[in-house]
DNA sequence: CTCAGTGCAAAGGATTTGCATGCCG
DNA sequence: CGGCATGCAAATCCTTTGCACTGAG
């Protein structure tokens, strides 16, 4: 299993918006001011956002063509639902727009940041999970890793 | 972190519903009929189940009743609610009525079946959160850890 | 021009809640 | 007895969908 994109320099909005061109076209979608509104949002945000986030930062851009949007750009590979227990859904890049990473859950107010693991604590994971997996007749495709408690505000 | 219940011999359904018993009772809840039945269901599955598989397994509890005591079975720390994207949320007897695992999780079909890692792999997973949650100020409950991919049946 | 994309409003579906009744302690 | 627990039905709330219109290629 990969381990997404090679730490380094992050990419600059102009590299994303290339990426996510490239991989809408490749589904033949179009990239459409909307989507380009939409991506830059989730760029901007440096997190994973819900839905009100996203129209509260751009409330000219309807609550159904977002969702739409999102499940276009899900499909494409460009980002990521994160299911949340109970309230909105969280959306953030993809891999290989954002490299590998985990999340810190907040049980009470359901924020989630984004936390990076070192290298060979991944590997090694990468490795027990694939050999549960094929001992399950299970195909893997990629694994989430999340730390479950209270952030810092609400300590 | 602990690793939840030690390996050993399972816990019979006795030893489930005097664990059950007390933990309600902690938080000054009654262990009422309806909630036996629930932890039997959920025992017998043995694996994850949504509210669909429990009102089959046991028609004469009423949904609304069903979705109350799994609230209260969770806030009692009875039960863990498994957050899937999209349909009816999985719930599973939290630790220590289960020993720490981990799931892998259908993207097909959303089935979700328990594993669990090695000891290591646990010790180093815990060992590294802990590192990065400190560094957050987050303080951390439990980890989840899942396989996302495509089951045997789905293969 | 043509068809994907958009906006609005309404539908869908899982989960929650109000309220009268039943049952545990 | 007194209050928690239950059942039914209606309400909520996030998300999806129908349909007519707009805009991109």
């Amino acid at each position: 299993m990969t381990r997404g994109r090679a730490a380094g320099p992050p990419l600059t909005i102009s590299d994303i918006h290339a990426v996510v061109g490239i991989r809408l076209a490749r589904h033949d979608y179009r990239y459409t001011h909307s989507r380009r509104r939409l991506v830059d949002v989730i760029a901007a945000a440096g997190q994973p956002v819900t839905l009100p986030d996203i129209v509260e930062a751009a409330p000219e851009l309807a609550q159904s063509s977002v969702y739409r949007n999102l499940d276009v750009l899900e499909r494409s590979g460009v980002v990521d639902r994160i299911a949340s227990s109970g309230d909105h859904a969280h959306f953030e890049f993809a891999e290989p727009l954002l490299s590998h990473h985990h999340h810190l859950i907040c049980m009470d107010c359901g924020a989630i940041e984004d936390v990076q693991l070192d290298d060979d604590v991944e590997e090694l994971v990468d490795r027990s999970l694939a050999e549960v997996a094929s001992r399950a007749g299970f195909t893997p495709r990629r694994h989430s890793l999340d730390l479950h408690g209270s952030c810092a505000d609400c300590d």
